[in-house]
DNA sequence: TATAATCATGAGTGGCGACTCACTTTGTCA
DNA sequence: TGACAAAGTGAGTCGCCACTCATGATTATA
């Protein structure tokens, strides 16, 4: 977790060579901000053609920088799950440990429901590659926040990881579809928390 | 004779006229079979020649019974939602009140873990047909189970239709992706479970 | 059985979307 | 500024898939 923060780059390119032209690194940028933002109103079915035309550049240009779709999709997954792992590093060092995975979860989902992408690369099997190490953080991260809630007697002892990811993954898939609002969202949620919670952690 | 009956049949033509000839009543129920197999396995994207294929008849044929793929998909949809309308209409009578809720809530996410249909169609926008009646019915009964476990001091007070539908959706949702188990999907159902119930309902 | 419907067939159509490539444009560096 | 490599362009290719229709097969009725 925590990732070591590769400095200060957003771009996502990590482990590469070469330094990339000026207009190239700008378009780059461009397209996966068009990317994030129309895959998360159409979901990822939307056409890369749409994405190129967001960004303002010709589909060739998206080809070329993200050989497939798949590739474009990945590094979208990627930069969210980084942000998702910074987020969840300061959970971990700053807050109540008892809540915060609490407020982790209530997050994630948030964004779930703001940006189907998210929930559409879960369902995708393609997760295997780069990505999966990005996962396994994340599933890391989520784990140190279970654990310290369950130190401070929040979680009850008996959940494991796989639930609290089941229920994560489910609740962020719900979150889509039936045109949840706050309200719902909050009032669902704290369902799941309760169950999550140790008899004595009840107010 | 005619009239009025089309007789014992699971057609799920409703309200309509003419009698279908012999072939094509068998054809169409192999048809409805193989959609529904085709679907469970490979998820509603899975091509209509498929379907033809499994069921042994010719593309036209498919396309004579069923206008449209997305008829054919309401057609399966119809008959999946009767079935689980018969199950919580025994729940609602027969079992124990307050843990029938439990009862249908697990019966029909085991359902979604083996079939995408259920779950590819709850994310279509196209529940508005003829559909949203049975969905209508099916809401309706899970209120049923819903009043009655409370009314019986299973369930809390402060919980609302909306969120037990959001979870049942959710978690329906979730069942698909990740490779559940059967150990972790009884595990999950355990958490929300423990979050609808009330302190007293808790052994 | 003869006849007239209904029904089945499957090659064909149209459209869409991922991906390519020959060519043009642009940035960079001497 | 000139020259070259890197990057951009977009019409075109290819495959997939929902859906059609002229033709031939089956069933129900006289």
């Amino acid at each position: 977790m925590t990732t070591t923060n590769p400095s200060a780059g957003e771009t996502g390119e990590s482990g590469g060579a070469r330094p990339l032209r000026a207009d190239a690194r700008r378009n780059r940028e461009r397209i996966l901000a068009a990317a994030e933002a129309v895959f998360a109103e159409k979901g990822v079915s939307a056409s890369t053609e749409e994405v190129a035309a967001r960004a303002g550049v010709a589909i060739g240009t998206v080809f070329k920088h993200f050989p497939t779709k798949q590739a474009l999709l990945q590094a979208i997954m990627k930069g969210l799950l980084g942000r998702l792992d910074g987020e969840m590093a300061v959970l971990a060092d700053d807050d109540d440990p008892g809540e915060a995975l609490f407020t982790f979860v209530a997050r994630m989902v948030e964004q779930a429901a703001r940006k189907r992408t998210v929930v559409g690369l879960l369902a995708e099997t393609g997760v295997d590659l780069q990505v999966a190490s990005s996962v396994r953080m994340l599933r890391d991260g989520i784990e140190t926040l279970l654990v310290r809630s369950q130190e401070a007697g929040t979680v009850r002892d008996d959940v494991r990881l796989d639930e609290v990811i089941a229920l994560l993954t489910g609740i962020c898939q719900g979150a889509l579809h039936a045109g949840w609002d706050d309200d719902l969202r909050r009032r669902t949620l704290a369902i799941v928390f309760a169950g999550l919670r140790t008899p004595e952690a009840h107010r």
